[in-house]
DNA sequence: CCGTATCCCTCCGGATACTG
DNA sequence: CAGTATCCGGAGGGATACGG
């Protein structure tokens, strides 16, 4: 659509909604340093519930970001491994949140001007 | 959190949340070409509903994406355009869009293996 | 032409409890 | 330890109608 072509666009919109999604980013970044185990990724993160945990990685797994490793011990054990294609993934992710840390300062500042605008009205 | 600094992860996760919504990446990529009217972003993303394409704006400008220049003329006539900020953020966004075209294949074939192995359990 | 207001419905996501 | 099942409140977002 925005480059004549709405698959594209499509494509784009549904690696940036998977991308915007609550959870995904803050997984595949702890992921970056290597696998993790669940519990070790719920503890890190620190706020998700089991339920958004599950979720979020079957998502990933789904779409070949992630590998699932189940070692059928007792206690089982199953070890969350970013693929080569999740590593690609968070070089241009890895380059908005940089855009993101460096510009919150601007970005807050026109949020604060825009309301105190809006309560003058 | 992840960079040992949890206020950062709430500046990155702000701007992928916005970033990650339905419709401000097809309205920022749009008015990347040039200033444009309420209407004619509406034409050309072409499924948005006039609430949704108010709000998704009013959020741009609010974080200081885009200005908003009211000529009151009869009928009344609004030009939406990128600020600096807003052409800014375009470049990481872009980044990660054309990633995307690039390899939307390989996810889609991830999906497939995924779903079929998930329908033969 | 450019919105705001309202209704309504879906799905996200949290809390909790239970299984292998 | 790792996950599934269930319930539920609330935000997201579409359709429609009305106002300046």
């Amino acid at each position: 659509m925005i480059h004549g072509n709405s698959a594209d666009c499509r494509a784009v919109s549904g690696i940036l909604a998977r991308v915007g999604d609550k959870w995904t980013v803050l997984v595949v970044e702890l992921l970056g340093k290597g696998p993790m185990r669940f519990n070790e990724l719920r503890r890190m993160i620190g706020g998700i519930s089991q339920k958004m945990l599950t979720a979020t990685l079957r998502g990933l797994e789904r779409d070949g970001f992630v590998t699932r490793t189940v070692y059928p011990t007792i206690p089982p054990r199953v070890d969350y491994e970013l693929t080569d294609l999740g590593r690609e993934l968070l070089v241009p992710v890895h380059a908005l949140g940089d855009w993101a840390r460096v510009n919150i300062g601007r970005v807050e500042a026109a949020r604060a001007r825009f309301d105190s605008s809006q309560k003058a009205a």
